[in-house]
DNA sequence: GGATGCCTTGGTCGTTCGCCCAATTCTGAG
DNA sequence: CTCAGAATTGGGCGAACGACCAAGGCATCC
């Protein structure tokens, strides 16, 4: 039991969840190294003892937030229909309120990752895990090219995060019974081609 | 014809479009007095001679750039079916490359407007007139909930534009089929509810 | 009990930031 | 030709930035 690696473990941790605060809060690339530490609770040095560089601390908090996301969000899809884990999964979305902190945290690490490669590597791994649950989940209720759906519903989850920020009333009343048959005219209009 | 007040508005116009260009690259919060006014070619205390700050600089470029993009987007709409007006979106997407500036530029706004209220106000103005051009479209075409389907829509397209930033694969091609009749699982499975 | 690490503190370095302003250049009106 | 006024320059202000480091705790092992 040594208290003072324990002690240690803790202060990283404690950072990391700043990160994701500050991240959320003010933007990426608007974090700085002492408002980090004021909002840890710890002295301004140890930001710069338990990581590399400011860049490297922010990486690892969004990639450990946005995989635990991903996860939570794709957890209880295994046993239901497309309806149904559709509407799980908006639910679970509208939790958070408007301009909550997990929407913005994702958006700006998307941002993020189109100027730095290591970030980029890593939000790529979960966003194709992402896909992979969502496809899996599809294939297996015969919904048609399930790759390709899967990567649109991505999508759309994630653009509906990022217009709720400026229009809260865009939840799951709204989007689900849309996303069920989009742009689908009736059908006595007989499509094109 | 007054030569110097002319100089004078295409430095405006010049800072306005070197604003643009640094919000795609840099992002938001990293775009700075001095990069800006050498972007454009001018000393730095012009920034401060043609706008009364920073911030009222960028917000004044990214808005009426968004506006520009809106309105381009939704200008041949009008005469087309729904599958026709949307291969001709996605295909006005693809012109853009993975990472694009325009893309960038519309993501770091809608961030930057959650933490600005005047930005806000202005962009939320932008997606309710590119709302609206949708919804005006979609009803002309008989497409059932016009309104929550336009909302839907723009949220797509928007996060369509975020995730290609990290996938370059994620196309028309990819996209529009899925679009045309998202989630709608074969008739023949008998849709609960 | 002294020595050996890890953890933490608090400050310094050089740089850059937004904003401001005195001084200078230039131009169109009288 | 003169001159008022708009446009522009370049430097200065205090503050905050990322990174770094000497110095001091403090628990753990010989």
């Amino acid at each position: 039991m040594t208290t003072t690696a324990q002690r240690g473990e803790q202060v990283r941790t404690r950072l990391l969840q700043a990160a994701t605060e500050l991240i959320s809060e003010r933007g990426w690339s608007a974090v700085s190294t002492r408002t980090l530490a004021q909002r840890a609770g710890v002295g301004p040095g140890l930001v710069h003892y338990h990581f590399t560089s400011l860049q490297a601390l922010l990486t690892e908090a969004a990639t450990q937030t946005l995989h635990t996301i991903a996860e939570e969000a794709t957890a209880h899809l295994a046993q239901t229909t497309p309806h149904e884990g559709l509407a799980l999964i908006l639910g679970d979305l509208d939790r958070y309120p408007g301009d909550d902190p997990a929407s913005r945290l994702v958006t700006e690490t998307y941002l993020a990752a189109t100027r730095d490669q290591d970030l980029r590597r890593a939000i790529t791994d979960v966003l194709n895990l992402l896909r992979r649950h969502l496809t899996t989940w599809l294939t297996a209720n015969g919904v048609p090219s399930p790759q390709a759906t899967a990567a649109t519903l991505a999508a759309t989850l994630d653009g509906v995060m990022l217009h709720r920020a400026l229009d809260p009333d865009l939840t799951a009343p709204t989007v689900e019974p849309v996303l069920r048959r989009l742009l689908t005219p009736d059908d006595h209009q007989g499509a094109p081609r």
